[in-house]
DNA sequence: GCGACAG
DNA sequence: ATCTTGTCGC
């Protein structure tokens, strides 16, 4: 656990979430950040977004970071270390929730949102690295990903910036989000601050001509290439 | 060629 | 996440 100050000026202080190293204790803090209900994060103007992905390299993992503003990649880092322990679904924090965020720290600015490759409140906890990952940070988040974990819902239109609702359980957590005409759509997945339409704008934003966000595959392809 | 897509 | 061969299309 790493405290945080809540702010300048403020007396109390909060406690963010840090990355528990088995699955029970993992769990647990899922619930937990699932039923907590921060303040909702809205974009002004174009944020600097941190856009952060994972690739398994021989020895261990390697983790990318970027600085973007809209589809404009600005910078990037890479940091590496051992693997944790072999993916298990739902409990993908385990594996590269530090690294990930070491990678954020890295960059050695602070962005005003997160872009996580990975499932944020579409999760059977509600709360998946991508929520995990910007509640740990004191950052909003969103997720991004190629299909939902566990959410249902229908296809969106044809036509880039079309829309469809994902819900589990009743609420939407993420919504299907058409980036381009002719590809299958990504899931934009609610996180740390942010509802289901937020991810969907900040991925749209991000988004220039191609399937995924330009920050996301800056990052994807810095950590591969560093392996 | 680069990106999407099957599996 | 990774591997890998091939087809289609701009």
């Amino acid at each position: 656990m790493v405290p945080v100050l809540a702010g300048a000026g403020s007396v109390a202080a909060v406690t963010a979430p840090g990355w528990p190293d088995d699955a029970v204790a993992l769990e647990a803090l899922q619930d937990r950040l699932a039923a907590q209900r921060p303040p909702p994060w809205r974009p002004a103007g174009e944020p600097l977004v941190a856009a952060v992905a994972a690739a398994d390299g021989g020895a261990g993992l390697v983790a990318a970071a970027v600085l973007a503003r809209g589809p404009r990649v600005l910078a990037g880092t890479t940091v590496t270390g051992p693997a944790p322990g072999p993916y298990a679904p739902s409990l993908l924090a385990l594996r590269e929730g530090p690294l990930l965020a070491a990678a954020v720290a890295a960059l050695g600015r602070r962005p005003d949102v997160l872009l996580v490759a990975a499932a944020g409140r579409d999760h059977p906890r509600r709360a998946g690295l991508a929520l995990h990952l910007g509640a740990a940070l004191d950052l909003p988040s969103a997720g991004v990903t190629d299909r939902p974990l566990v959410a249902v819902g229908p296809e969106p239109g044809p036509a880039r910036g079309d829309t469809a609702p994902l819900l589990a359980v009743g609420e939407e957590v993420a919504r299907a989000v058409r980036t381009a005409p002719g590809v299958r759509p990504v899931v934009a997945s609610a996180g740390w601050r942010t509802d289901p339409a937020t991810a969907a704008a900040l991925v749209l934003s991000t988004t220039a001509g191609v399937r995924l966000p330009e920050p996301l595959r800056a990052a994807r392809r810095r950590a591969r290439e560093a392996r």
